[in-house]
DNA sequence: TTATAAAATTAACAATGTTAATAAAAATAA
DNA sequence: TTATTTTTATTAACATTGTTAATTTTATAA
């Protein structure tokens, strides 16, 4: 049972979230401050810290929204494809388009220093295993099949996390390689390799 | 032909270089700042701007010195080995420790926003290509005795670069895996499929 | 309706990057 | 050598941003 108070605050840091959220997909993180985000969501700077300990815990809180709308975009572009190899480069493209499009977004969940030690752990842990959440059901499906063994699974999905992140971090962030063309040429070069 | 003026400028800029590369390398990114630099350097802060378009351009010209420093390194474990997998191997481990021990350099190098358009391009490609540099020789050596085409060189160096980032970028920004010993095993686990 | 509690706002401060104005030092010309 | 000019370095000042304190406004209870 939640009382009054406890649905007007909720609703206060909605507002806050919300702002943030907005002000991060379209503009990046670099726009996000305590006074844009305060006026956007409609109030003062000030009371931004009368609902969140600093801007830090705000950001972060962006970052589980953010996480389930990548992943429910992969979901939908898998439902195309039957389960295997093949949808999980499919996924991974899907969350590689996601980044792309946003990417103060992608800023937000493996460059930004995170300060605060709650958020830390439990948010850091939700990015290092989003993509071990999409492809789950596909890798489940082909050590079923006995088309890998779950070693392999697993180091397979070590790899693919490792070379998506460092794949959009050089190109989203240093420009390397300097066209989006090359770019998604290395995207599909790699997950062809890799998912061999 | 270096005037007076010419070498009395680039010893100035030196000073300021060496300030700035040591607090990178002893307490990271977030310790450098225009005060702590120049007091450092033993110049007043306003100086820097003498020699420097500003802060960025100062700290970006310390990364090509780091990256020789860190091929340097790998360079010299190279040495213990024959040419072939195993010292690419061994050559990437020594990068990994190159920037686990200075994990501001690692901070700098590949996370770090670059405002200068020309340090950019030039130095954002030094980095990107650090990978392709340290491991050169050796799939030039794999190629040569037919052990692996010119194409599965090419995209196992793409592989093998993205990985490392992503690999160090998990580890050094958000502690995932949360345990050195972990890092270690995932690190010599992706290698070797990768190598494989 | 008035006293009290809660919430929101404005004022203020600290840290940092940067520029402008001033002072000091060095170089040059008489 | 001394006066003038140019170069270099410093201090003062300002803008931006995060954060806290003091104050005002709004809501609630008697």
């Amino acid at each position: 049972m939640t009382s009054n108070k406890e649905l007007q605050e909720k609703r206060m840091r909605g507002y806050f979230i919300e702002a943030a959220s907005e002000i991060l997909k379209g503009e990046g993180l670099k726009a996000v401050n305590v006074r844009s985000v305060s006026e956007r969501a409609g109030y003062s700077y000030a009371t931004l810290y009368n609902y969140f300990k600093d801007l830090n815990e705000l950001v972060f809180i962006c970052v589980s929204g953010f996480l389930n709308e990548c992943e429910a975009m992969a979901a939908e572009q898998s439902a195309k494809h039957q389960p295997g190899k093949d949808r999980i480069k499919s996924s991974m493209k899907s969350l590689a388009g996601y980044f792309v499009q946003y990417p103060g977004i992608f800023e937000l969940c493996f460059i930004e220093r995170i300060n605060n030690p709650v958020a830390n752990q439990s948010s850091a842990k939700l990015i290092y295993e989003l993509v071990d959440r999409i492809t789950q059901e596909d890798f489940e499906h082909l050590i079923r099949n006995n088309i890998i063994s779950s070693q392999t699974a697993k180091t397979t999905t070590l790899i693919l996390k490792n070379s998506m992140a460092g794949l959009l971090l050089h190109y989203l962030n240093r420009l390397q390689p300097n066209d989006y063309k090359t770019f998604i040429a290395n995207l599909d070069e790699q997950l062809t390799a890799i998912l061999a």
